[in-house]
RNA sequence: GGGGGUGUAGCUCAGUGGUAGAGCACCUGCCUUUUAAGCAGGGUGUCGAUGGUUCGAUCCCAUCCACCCUCACCA
């Protein structure tokens, strides 16, 4: 600490030992400053008359009249020149540049912008013209502090890159990164434009319970929790499915939920432990029924978002023109490998599929051969859209046979850039088969299978009230997100993606608060 | 879980076996249509954490933590 720096003994010596802490410190100070002025630095509420995206489209006529108006925002940019002030505020619809000069708003004003730091929030009043290098700008004729910022802004040019703080700190993130916001209003729309697309087919958008007795629809480890009042074990829904069909049974016959579902498995690229997905069931169709809606569904949706049935993704161009391509499994295998595996027994199906390098212990009925080979042969090579249809019975426990070979069932998954974009059946609605297969399933969970399903007895005796032929769809909103907005990541198209616990000791600024808190009673 | 990479100031990044640097941000001064404003001055760091080697470690080694990429499995 130098010892010819009055101000540093006076206001800064009890400071903790950090620079982010005296940032903050000189911030709190004028806090206080403004506070013996009688200057509240948190106000209750500012009256606009615009926005920014407003002001801008308007910008000729308000200029022409000189109409007064009354706009907020973060402080962005803030340079000063002499007796005068240029700045740039950002509100939810962009960023318009502010002038101020000491002959119009008075001294004391003047004074109090110069205490102003990047990322604070203001409003403003005044009129709009084009400064001389043709910039267009508020000239300011009185404005108020609305929201002091003690923390700093990350960088003004290069922003905020990297990608943990951005995840930590997704407000800071959304704060410098407008491509950001773009992406999660976005989101929004996508989920819209499936909503109203739903709502026009005559589907009824219902909720179901996020808290469950019993776990099903899928196979996935869930999240436990436990219930203190009713002393019982809870847990996190995997899937809506059984609670949709129950709609179904109920005599609903067209339902959709927006899920949030919840599996207690890996993170990475594709997975969050915590993601939404959309399931809808349409009682009286089969999955050639629903497929042809999804199909429909997609169309409608990307060209709302996008206006095109083209879009980007990576360095493909997925085009959603109808009507996607159809291929059975069966079928796709031969196309890749020239093998027809259809009429070959398990056995013949092994070593055809060894001949081309695709063994495993876990291949141990006909269907999940199938299953290995197409994996490794047509799914990669999946980038347009493309249903591929008539799964192995073996693979798909909760799908009806197919009405033409018994080894099938009547199921379809819709690939798109490698990503699996929804999973579809004919649904099973015979009682005493689905309580053969939560048998099996019980039976490999004693085996240590974590990821199967339990019997849900409520199920089974809803179903023995009848289920009407329904077909029924899951799919990953997080991966259309991603798909829709060109992302690479799952955590890039959730504002709050899952994060380990950081360990790495740093100083909370909570710690950094109290600290300057405690300099403000002495 | 396996493999590869990263971690240095509030942010973006250089750098070194001898106690650490730039730009931005911040503080002071000048400048009343600037614009990555400019000019002059100023101070700022548990160099992710813990051990080890060393006279001495931010640097070398080991372990751990977080994040990114990638491979295998669930959407």
């Amino acid at each position: 600490m130098t010892q010819d720096n009055k101000k540093n003994d006076q206001s800064y010596s009890e400071a903790p030992q950090l620079p982010l802490a005296e940032l903050m410190k000189i911030r709190a100070d004028k806090v206080r400053e403004l506070r013996q002025k009688n200057i509240n630095a948190y106000p209750y509420r500012y009256e606009r008359t615009h926005v920014v995206q407003q002001a801008l489209e308007n910008f000729d006529q308000l200029a022409e009249k000189e109409t007064v108006i009354r706009m907020a925002g973060r402080i962005m940019l803030k340079r000063k020149m002499g007796k005068s002030f240029f700045a740039h505020i950002q509100d939810s619809s962009g960023q318009i540049q502010i002038y101020l000069k000491l002959d119009v708003v008075g001294q004391e004003q003047f004074d109090l912008f110069n205490t102003l730091d990047l990322g604070d929030i203001i409003g403003c009043e005044g009129s709009l013209f084009v400064t001389k290098t043709g910039e267009r700008t508020l000239r300011v004729s009185t404005f108020e502090l609305l929201t002091k910022a003690l923390h700093p802004l990350p960088d003004k040019h290069a922003g905020l890159t990297d990608k943990e703080q951005r995840y930590r700190r997704r407000y800071a993130d959304l704060i410098v990164n407008p491509e950001v916001r773009e992406t999660f209003v976005k989101r929004t729309k996508i989920i819209k434009a499936i909503r109203d697309f739903l709502d026009n087919e005559g589907f009824l958008e219902v909720e179901t319970p996020i808290l469950q007795p019993i776990y099903g629809g899928g196979n996935a480890r869930p999240f436990q929790t436990h219930y203190m009042r009713l002393d019982r074990d809870m847990y996190l829904r995997i899937a809506d499915e059984l609670y949709l069909k129950r709609l179904i049974i109920g005599g609903y016959e067209k339902v959709w939920e927006y899920c949030k579902d919840f599996r207690n498995e890996g993170m990475d690229r594709l997975h969050n432990p915590e993601f939404s997905m959309i399931e809808m069931y349409w009682a009286y169709a089969d999955y050639k029924d629903l497929a042809a809606l999804f199909e429909r569904l997609l169309r409608d949706v990307v060209h709302t978002i996008h206006g095109t049935y083209k879009i980007p993704y990576g360095d493909h161009e997925i085009d959603f023109e109808p009507p996607f391509r159809w291929v059975t499994m069966l079928g796709s295998i031969k196309e890749q490998t020239g093998i027809d595996f259809s009429e070959m027994s398990c056995e013949e199906a092994k070593k055809a599929a060894a001949d081309i390098d695709i063994e495993g212990e876990e291949l141990i009925n006909w269907g999940k051969v199938i299953a290995a080979v197409w994996e490794a042969k047509v799914e990669p090579t999946l980038i347009q859209p493309t249903f591929i249809v008539d799964f192995p019975v073996e693979i798909s426990p909760l799908a009806k046979k197919h009405r033409d070979n018994p080894r099938l069932t009547e199921r379809f998954e819709l690939f798109i850039a490698n990503l699996e974009m929804g999973n579809a059946f004919s649904e099973l609605n015979d009682p005493v088969d689905q309580l053969e297969r939560f048998r099996q399933q019980g039976k490999a969970l004693e085996a240590g299978d974590e990821e199967a399903q339990i019997l849900d007895d409520d199920f089974v005796t809803a179903l023995s009230y009848g289920m009407p032929p329904t077909a029924g769809i899951g799919f990953g909103i997080d991966r259309l997100v991603m798909l829709l907005t060109n992302q690479h990541s799952i955590r890039d198209v959730l504002f709050f993606p899952a994060m380990k616990e950081l360990g790495d000791g740093s100083v909370p600024v909570s710690q950094i608060l109290s600290k300057i808190c405690e300099d403000k009673e002495l």
